[in-house]
DNA sequence: GCAATAGTGTCTTTTAGACATTATGTG
DNA sequence: CACATAATGTCTAAAAGACACTATTGC
């Protein structure tokens, strides 16, 4: 029987991209909600890389599949708990570790609860939620990444990194993420993967055309969305205006 | 610094799900060309699964990638030279390989080129084209893949085989394949990458509805595909009927 | 009443499909 | 000429977008 001992064998590590919204009161004259895409990150605090961000993750055990080894430590690590996870992409360009012979198999993963504490619940209370922006500056798109702080982590333009204060190659890993991102909320509905179980029509617009980019009016948005929903008998808390129906997705769709 | 040394490392393998499409003069009465969807597969000549087929790759070896080892591995087992390459999945179920501790990198690759010669020409001389349909069988789709001498190697439905006589688990990463090479068909013209440069439009229609599952006229595919050409003053040799124009993908198609 | 969003309907543009018709090659 | 496929055009159905208009709610 053929021996696999007569190869070297690199270490395994699963990292996951998660995104989700944030349910920010931006604008204070209405109550208006604001959605905000965030990115969760986790400030390093041993070598290689100290003090610079990345995504989180570790090493694959003996036993765990890496979707196991992916969820047990986003939940070790960030107290994320039952994110949807896909598979990425294997990075394995030699030298992308400083440690040795490492390869990454990263994940895209998808929440519908941002939480402050989510982050801060961590073992290492080091996780925390960045802000993801996409603007059309010029006729190209540019995605950043900022910290809290207000400082720029990435900036990427065409889906490779044109500004990059992050660990590894995970500045590439998380352009990948959010191309990934919009493939599948486009072709897959994988929007929903990022809102509560209920929701309004309006809601789903801003996280919609901030992840596609494209930008349509209400009217129309509501007609595409329509056929994809199931609706409910309850409505949001009354607002500045009429209230408006929840509706939930509908089974079946993707 | 921290060590890597503590944990145990997996083997990784690197598999490839290599598509193309065969031409096959079938009917005789007139010089019809009839392409056919070819997969490629292994048969092995040691424990485990000994005799059986299965997916042709290999180990990765220290400072290649995992993009790096699939190529090396196709070229060397198949003869396969400058496929298209993507990332399918990473496949890391515990006991998935009874040899030990054994994930794989699957890759869906894409050749221009099959001709018996591609196989024939091999180390091990083990390689060969299988036979690929995809039939609608009363509602549901029906994926086969049958050797040359009639023998079913894989029936799947619904994506999930229900008949199979491969090694390890690489039937289930034959079905994940055939429906991304679906969905990268209809959503980034992959087709190409599975004809020759210079094609005519009925030269596409057939490969295109097999792997998409879908039926057109040939008036409304013509319409549908010309966006996607251009075309060239080459025409294909005279067949009973009007000479037709050849045509080569237009740039910036995806 | 006013501002703001919810929700409906109407019209237009674009796209996809059904299908008639002409063109051109071989036997 | 018969026949098969190439290539174009016409009509229709479905989908996407622009936008007018009505409905509620809080202030």
């Amino acid at each position: 029987m053929y021996s696999i001992e007569q190869f070297d064998r690199p270490s395994v590590a699963a990292d996951a991209v998660v995104f989700g919204f944030d349910t920010e009161k931006a604008e204070p004259l209405r109550g208006l909600k604001q959605r905000r895409l965030k990115l969760l990150l986790v400030r390093r605090g041993e070598e290689p890389f100290c003090g610079r961000c990345s995504l989180p993750g570790g090493f694959l055990r003996r036993g765990e599949t890496v979707e196991q080894a992916a969820l047990r430590e986003l939940s070790e690590e960030t107290g994320v708990a039952d994110p949807k996870l896909m598979q990425l992409g294997v990075y394995s360009e030699t030298g992308r570790d400083p440690r040795g012979w490492i390869i990454s198999c990263a994940f895209l993963a998808l929440t519908k609860t941002v939480t402050p504490e989510t982050a801060a619940q961590s073992d290492a209370a080091a996780a925390f939620w960045a802000e993801v922006s996409c603007t059309a500056e010029n006729g190209s798109e540019i995605l950043t990444v900022t910290e809290p702080d207000g400082t720029v982590l990435l900036r990427c333009g065409n889906g490779s990194p044109v500004q990059n204060a992050l660990a590894f190659d995970h500045a590439q890993i998380i352009a990948d993420g959010f191309r990934r991102l919009r493939e599948e909320v486009i072709y897959h509905d994988l929007i929903f993967d990022l809102m509560p179980e209920l929701f309004t029509v309006s809601d789903l617009q801003q996280p919609y055309e901030l992840i596609t980019g494209t930008r349509t009016s209400p009217q129309n948005f509501r007609k595409k969305m329509l056929p994809k929903l199931t609706e409910t008998d309850y409505y949001n808390e009354a607002a500045a205006h009429r209230t408006a129906k929840l509706y939930r997705r509908k089974d079946g769709i993707s």
